[in-house]
DNA sequence: CGCATTTGACCTGA
DNA sequence: TCAGGTCAAATGCG
């Protein structure tokens, strides 16, 4: 982030913080409601403020994108920052715009994505965002030591999930791994939730829990990754950091939240911006949050032009 | 036997 | 033309 955002911005600025922290109050009266799921709140109070949510992040998206914030894309696809979360590519479609009729093998034939609308992550070990991912390939990358390897969601086949990420080791020594989502999980992974509630929900605290520190060994570079499945979240969440990561990111973010709401907005966006750099030109965010017992992640999709409820 | 990974081929965008 | 992204046959593993 440049210092210098134009002065008209300034206000803008003002405004989408503004949203935010209303969002933010919003949110936490939910918070509230649903500690309390029996009390005379009734379910309509809750999902008025869900609305009323919704609603402010819609706002402040808009405020985002007509100050077209030149912030964050100037960053090259190298760094930890990209450009924005949600995919619209995906309309294309990769696999199924295959036509070249004369294919030997019938391979290849697809469309390949845009390098845009992703989300970029940069960790000492190869995350595990609680999704199920299925490796389809690798590559040499020419400058870089690591092969890239992809992955898609193991939900593609059967719910036609499109997500996908990329993950590439860019340092040795102290080992860092870049990982690149992109698109968006349209499945049911009804794993990630069971577990974030499960094992945030007695803490009953909030917090945002990014990567799991634990070193691994990479022998075969992404063991949790390989499992293609579940890297359980580890019941000792306490004691680690919460071992999954949950990503602010397209989709594959969850907000684990664990600190005191009060604390959301200034210390953890440190912390968010230190390990993503999602970016979200407004259009693409897509957030989930660990609210209580609550993931609300299956409960509201962020899509190009406002959110919508997934339903829970 | 079913499913995931590996790996070389193929295709596209720059 | 080439680097990068995806496909799918072959292979391995549980």
């Amino acid at each position: 982030m440049d210092s210098s955002w134009p002065e008209n911005l300034a206000t803008n600025r003002e405004n989408v913080i503004d949203e935010l922290v209303r969002g933010r109050e919003y949110a936490t009266q939910l918070q509230f409601i649903l500690h309390e799921p029996l009390g005379d709140h009734g379910t309509v109070p809750a999902e008025d403020l869900i609305v009323k949510i919704l609603r402010s992040f819609t706002k402040t998206l808009s405020l985002l994108d007509s100050s077209d914030s030149g912030e964050v894309s100037q960053n090259p696809a190298t760094t930890n920052v990209s450009s924005p979360c949600f995919d619209d590519r995906r309309s294309e479609n990769s696999g199924e715009s295959r036509k070249s009729p004369a294919l030997k093998d019938g391979r290849g034939g697809y469309k390949r994505r845009k390098t845009s609308n992703t989300c970029t992550k940069v960790t000492p070990n190869p995350v595990d965002d609680g999704h199920a991912w299925r490796k389809y390939g690798q590559k040499e990358i020419l400058n870089a030591k690591y092969p890239r390897n992809y992955f898609r969601c193991t939900h593609k086949i059967d719910q036609g999930c499109q997500a996908t990420k990329q993950v590439q080791r860019i340092e040795e020594d102290p080992p860092k791994f870049r990982t690149i989502y992109m698109g968006h999980h349209t499945c049911k992974d009804t794993r990630k939730a069971s577990h974030l509630i499960l094992d945030s929900t007695p803490r009953g605290s909030y917090f945002i829990g990014f990567e799991s520190n634990i070193p691994t060994k990479h022998d075969h570079l992404f063991p949790s990754i390989k499992q293609e499945h579940r890297e359980e979240i580890p019941s000792d969440i306490t004691q680690n950091h919460s071992s999954s990561d949950y990503l602010f990111s397209s989709d594959l973010t969850t907000f684990d939240t664990s600190v005191p709401t009060t604390m959301l907005g200034s210390d953890q966006g440190d912390v968010i911006s230190g390990l993503y750099s999602c970016t979200t030109s407004s259009r693409s965010l897509d957030m989930g949050f660990m609210v209580g017992s609550m993931d609300f992640d299956n409960m509201f999709h962020f899509e190009d032009d406002g959110f919508f409820l997934a339903q829970s």
